[in-house]
DNA sequence: AAGTCGGGGAA
DNA sequence: TTCCCAGACTT
């Protein structure tokens, strides 16, 4: 049998029943894509569901407020995914509301890169143009015993030619989700099931002992360390006072506490000393109380937060105060949403 | 070509 | 702890 037979014949016999497998429609496609982008499906299915109910059709989508999509995309993480899916269905809209329908159109939209217009050509209008994410690299690399790195632009290269080279051109779609389910369920990153492995007889990374060399991978992040002294402001009347990030770089667009960064811890003194600096302060009386002696620590690929809660109750109402219950409409990074929900479920 | 962008699940 | 997930965008 050749490699889409054997692998298209797993895929019937394991596959799992998600919704968008069940839909021909691309804006469901389309939106699943995104949402699965660096994610889990398990972590992803809720995402997808609220989205798809929020926002049946592409239409809605693209004449919703900004705030409300990134507050349905809280907590899933990468939010410039949201802002481009936004943008995305504001550029389908402008087309007259029809999705393109081929893999150098899909490439136009937004947020859509090699991957998503694949797929969504592929299982939307079965154009004949192989996926390859991080399942494909590592089924790939391992049955074939590729060992260059799938994270340079020569494996990339390397990886899509062979992919194009095995996809089934009578049911690309097909072909597709079974590349990337197998790699989900049975070629796993760590503790593959080869025992049970149709390929286990021609797998040259399982003859060669390699299982765990493959997919190579270079490293390069390094991990950046900042310190952030969010201030929990509260005035007389309970109200509070958050502050949009801005529109690049991390957490884009989400709300939080305005705060003070330094290069470390800070006593009392030096923090009163820097809220007073602020540009936003204008001379309040105030008291603080730091919420945290030690900091939070909050981890990303690229960066380590270090997060202290200064507690800071000031004798007057300020013009852009919020109320907590309107805070917590906000879209909020975990952070935020974490300790907002411990502090003020116990406060109030 | 390298850096940036989250959060969670699994071992 | 470490790795990696249905990657894309910016510089």
């Amino acid at each position: 049998m050749s490699f889409h037979q054997l692998l298209i014949k797993w895929y019937e016999i394991h596959k799992r029943d998600l919704p968008w497998r069940a839909t021909q429609d691309p804006y469901r496609i389309w939106l699943s894509e995104v949402i699965l982008q660096q994610t889990r499906v398990n972590q992803g299915l809720p995402y997808y569901e609220n989205f798809v109910n929020t926002y049946p059709t592409v239409y809605q989508l693209a004449a919703a407020p900004q705030e409300n999509v990134l507050k349905l995309w809280q907590g899933l993480g990468y939010y410039s995914r949201a802002r481009n899916l936004h943008m995305a269905a504001q550029q389908v809209v402008d087309m007259g509301g029809l999705f393109p329908d081929s893999y150098k159109e899909l490439l136009k939209l937004k947020g859509v890169g090699d991957y998503t217009a694949a797929a969504i050509a592929s299982f939307a209008y079965k154009e004949v143009v192989p996926v390859v994410d991080g399942n494909v690299y590592r089924v790939l690399s391992r049955i074939y015993g590729i060992s260059t790195p799938i994270n340079e632009s020569a494996g990339i290269k390397e990886f899509k030619k062979l992919a194009s080279q095995l996809i089934d051109h009578n049911q690309p779609d097909v072909y597709n989700q079974a590349i990337m389910e197998f790699g989900a369920l049975q070629c796993l990153p760590r503790n593959p099931d080869c025992a049970t492995c149709p390929f286990s007889d021609d797998c040259i990374a399982l003859s060669d002992n390699r299982i765990d060399e493959l997919p190579v991978k270079i490293k390069k992040a390094k991990v950046k360390n900042l310190h952030h002294h969010y201030i929990v402001l509260q005035t007389p009347q309970d109200n509070t006072m958050l502050q949009e990030r801005p529109q690049s770089g991390i957490w884009a667009g989400l709300f939080e506490f305005p705060f003070i960064e330094s290069d470390g811890a800070l006593l009392s003194v030096e923090f009163r000393d820097k809220l007073q600096q602020q540009e936003w302060w204008s001379g309040f009386r105030f008291r603080e109380s730091v919420y945290n002696q030690d900091p939070i620590i909050h981890k990303l690929s690229h960066r380590k937060i270090h997060a202290y809660f200064w507690i800071v109750e000031i004798d007057q109402e300020i013009e852009n105060g919020i109320t907590i219950q309107q805070a917590f409409q906000k879209p909020l990074h975990i952070l935020m949403h974490r300790f907002m929900s411990s502090f003020w479920n116990s406060y109030l």
